[in-house]
DNA sequence: CTTTAGCACTCAAGTCAATCGAGTGCTAAA
DNA sequence: TTTAGCACTCGATTGACTTGAGTGCTAAAG
């Protein structure tokens, strides 16, 4: 395999900005005229004919223009493009539209927020998905006489999510009670897993109701938490892709458009791909590698985000394979990096 | 205005029947041959000269059948449909879906499912707006010491939300103290909506700092609660609508989609629309009115669920003018009557 | 008075051929 | 190695023509 010039390296960048802008083939006289090239036409399809040659461009039919290949992109990707940071602009106004809300709703709720952002920011179809945290152990139970009858169970855990449960009791029981059972709770199974909980509990055998009754309530909450909370994946912006040529023509493209509603597929999906990542690294997938077979000519670029070994998950943007990759790659990263500082964040408060 | 003879009214609603299912323009022929009626085309032909001079009916142009106007499916709606009941086993279906989900994930999970499932019923968008509580007052606040330096401030509303706060104290604080500031506020404060907690705290001045600190936190967390997750609008089904050819060709109606993923504008539109329903009737928006421009030849079935004056949400279906209204309509209204359910069981439960 | 057969008329949609033009590859000269 | 020149290709556009579903009107039949 050859390697390119500097002049085909040109050429090939020009003409995916150019295809990327307008969505139509391009030629050569175009080309020259648009960018002012000091070269001639004839000289440019040359060039052209050998990019082809070496699969990097294609042709629909023998007397039009050029389209990048998945290859022509995947080399503008990697090496062509110069992939700055952000503008100060742009990162301010992100920031600015994070943290005008002031309300702190939650891991859910900046996750909800990431994937607006992201989708106006990128004109595309976002997706985050929720942090999966891969060791989620308790970190305080708290009970709660409400009534005197019913009492209220407070779950934190070490991913900063919490949980609560109400209780109906079968008889009067004191809050001196609660706050006892609750501290031996503490003692015994703080900075535990779901499993490890559950072993240690079956080494002893109290014949205490209270806390046999609350115990089953604290694991049954934490795995529910294990297991739904946890893959759950916010996407918006799917109607700024209806605009694009792509999906406007094909009904089929449309329906598979479907998928982004079905959380189950996006789930596995994204759990099946993005796991191997580290933190702050940007993956860029082009070609709908393994995702639905009518989104062939799209591309997926994710970032891992969160606190490695702990509690990460994804954020990415999906679009057209010509998307605009160089604006959209700095932005995944800049919006990851601001999630996993605010988990850090949210985790020490927990300390 | 004249009455509809009961052929009139007969050849009406055959024409809606038919052009719901097919989308294009039904003319006399067809409509004698698919429905095998015992007259001739010509006579139909007669009716549907007057009906389309009543303005029931329109036709694109001089030589084509005949569509349905806004009049023309109004009539359809308010009086020539049979609106029978949901049937046993579609009942049975939705029932399944939402309790198969074991999970009791709170409001917000009912919310979600019931728009998941709204979506595949009706091949059509579905929208679920989370539920305003018109009267939102405390019910019970909790104090629990964390770290000696921290502490949770756990919120039980009367409308069953909850909310937590973390708060960062400048001494150490036992929980006893704690759980006497919490007994104080809840004797003085239970079951007074914000405003009169705001009212009730201005009267007199304490100077226990402790105390202070509490309520400022939960003032603000009610507040939240009040503006924010009041209006929240969960949507689900928008790639359903695609298909359909009113969007399918039109790009314009493609863009205006864009409304379903804009919380703000859908949160002040239902407000608007929906207030004056009393709970269980359904609401049938005929032709877009008061919604988007673009989305003139489109219809809106809404329903109201949870409890009169005290806790009301809207729950409702959004598709094509021409949309499955005998089918849509009981599924709304079942739907509706599902979550009031959940929403007065778990109020009871809270009791 | 109502229904229906017959007929001339309308008009969107489909078919087909001609034309246009952006783009190509190749060759030969600079 | 670059470039001008030229014949060629082929999708897109245009416009004339045909087709057929549907109409309204009239006059005869029930």
């Amino acid at each position: 395999m050859s390697i390119l010039s500097e002049r085909q390296k040109l050429i090939l960048s020009l003409v995916v900005h150019d295809y990327i802008k307008t969505a139509t083939p391009v030629g050569s006289k175009n080309l020259v005229e648009k960018f002012r090239l000091d070269f001639s036409p004839a000289t440019v399809r040359n060039e052209l004919a050998k990019l082809t040659e070496m699969n990097f461009l294609s042709q629909p039919h023998t007397s039009a223009g050029r389209i990048p290949t998945e290859k022509g992109y995947r080399l503008f990707v990697g090496v062509l493009m110069n992939t700055q940071e952000l503008k100060e602009e742009n990162r301010h106004m992100i920031e600015h539209q994070f943290f005008q809300t002031q309300q702190d709703q939650g891991i859910d709720g900046w996750m909800k927020l990431a994937a607006s952002i992201l989708a106006s920011q990128s004109k595309a179809i976002s997706l985050v998905s929720a942090p999966l945290p891969i060791r989620n152990s308790l970190k305080h139970v708290a009970l709660i006489d409400l009534t005197g009858k019913q009492m209220l169970i407070v779950l934190v855990l070490t991913s900063g999510q919490m949980q609560q449960r109400f209780v109906t009791l079968t008889e009067q029981v004191s809050q001196n009670k609660l706050t006892m059972t609750a501290n031996e709770i503490n003692q015994r199974f703080k900075g535990m897993t779901t499993d490890q909980i559950h072993q240690e509990k079956q080494k002893s055998t109290t014949n205490n109701a209270l806390m046999e009754l609350v115990m089953k309530n604290v694991l049954n909450a934490m795995y529910e938490t294990d297991a739904m909370k946890a893959g759950e994946v916010f996407t918006d912006g799917i109607s700024n892709v209806l605009a694009e040529p792509e999906f406007a023509e094909s009904e089929e493209a449309r329906q598979a458009l479907r998928i982004f509603e079905e959380q189950p597929a996006l789930q596995s999906f994204l759990s099946k791909t993005a796991l191997d990542q580290k933190i702050g690294g940007v993956q860029v997938l082009i070609g709908g590698e393994g995702l639905l077979t009518n989104l062939q000519n799209c591309s997926l670029v994710l970032a891992r985000y969160g606190i490695p070994e702990t509690l990460t998950g994804t954020v990415g943007v999906f679009g057209p394979m010509r998307m605009a990759y160089s604006r959209n790659i700095p932005t995944v990263r800049f919006i990851a990096s601001l999630l996993s500082d605010l988990i850090s964040e949210s985790l020490v408060e927990l300390q």
